[in-house]
DNA sequence: GACCCGATTGTCT
DNA sequence: GACAATCGGGTCA
């Protein structure tokens, strides 16, 4: 396991670049401002992608979540994760890095081989339902349930938009390091447990609706990267499952400073 | 009931 | 790059 792990690229120490810079993108509304309807007070309208109440606080729809898996990893890719804390804080984050696991068939899935229990049922429940789970008996991981059994997305890595501060407080408070040096933007939420922490969600968000929660939800963002600009590489952390660790099922945004991994074979294979 | 290990992170060398 | 932390769940007896 350990070699294979040693094939992974680490995270380079350049600069972000301008155009991912947190400032130059949204900045969320400061908790204090009046806060839009209930997310999750949708009425019966509906289009494809995203219900839109009043043309205000649209979220994605389970229809965006009704795809296969890979096709769903890459559609995550640009939209806006939300979450809304009991006092009424918004934290957000761009969704940059995600990976796919496809049911039954895949090796490293958690539903390898057909195998459900109590703590995968998520993902065996209606897409978009959230499968979250303790790993190393400290940390939790998203995912988020696609069409097909067994099959769903795990979220890897946010550009933080909004809330920064509040998720700095919960990534210090959650973690348990004797130093308290503050955490730099980049270290928020670039890696699966890192965006737990920081948007704090734990085994209470675990079989619930992300298209109908009220205190999580996913917003339409600008367009997503396409193409070229969306880089396909193994899966992070994958040890002896054969073939299954070298696909090409993990995606993420070429550039963005907010991935928690970069391959820089993969990114030459997925020409810019 | 025992045993093993993990879709990770942070610290230290 | 090595390695510890920490515990629920899966597997097998």
């Amino acid at each position: 396991q350990l070699s294979q792990r040693r094939g992974q690229k680490k995270q380079r120490p350049a600069e972000a670049e301008q155009q991912w810079s947190p400032a130059a993108v949204a900045q969320s509304p400061s908790p204090k401002e009046p806060r839009l309807g209930a997310p999750a007070a949708l009425g019966p309208q509906c289009s494809i992608y995203f219900s839109s109440p009043k043309g205000q606080s649209v979220r994605l729809g389970s229809e965006f979540f009704d795809q296969p898996a890979v096709p769903l990893a890459r559609a995550f890719l640009g939209q806006v994760l939300v979450r809304q804390l009991a006092d009424g804080t918004e934290l957000r984050g761009r969704v940059v890095e995600t990976e796919a696991y496809l049911g039954p068939e895949d090796e490293a899935a958690h539903s390898r081989g057909g195998r459900q229990t109590p703590r995968n049922r998520g993902m065996f429940m209606k897409p978009g339902t959230l499968y979250v789970y303790l790993i190393y008996g400290m940390y939790f991981c998203m995912n988020v349930s696609s069409r097909g059994d067994g099959a769903c997305v795990l979220l890897r890595a946010l550009e933080p938009l909004g809330g920064l501060e509040a998720m700095r407080q919960l990534r210090k408070s959650l973690r348990k390091s004797t130093a308290s040096r503050a955490l730099k933007d980049r270290e928020l939420c670039s890696g699966p447990s890192k965006l737990c922490q920081a948007l704090a969600i734990d085994k209470s968000f675990d079989q619930r609706d992300l298209a109908q929660d009220e205190a999580v939800w996913l917003e339409p963002g600008s367009p997503g990267p396409r193409g070229s600009a969306v880089v396909a590489a193994a899966r992070v952390g994958i040890g002896n499952t054969g073939e299954w660790a070298r696909k090409p099922l993990r995606f993420y945004v070429r550039g963005s400073p907010w991935v928690s991994v970069v391959d820089r074979e993969a990114e030459k294979s997925t020409q810019a």
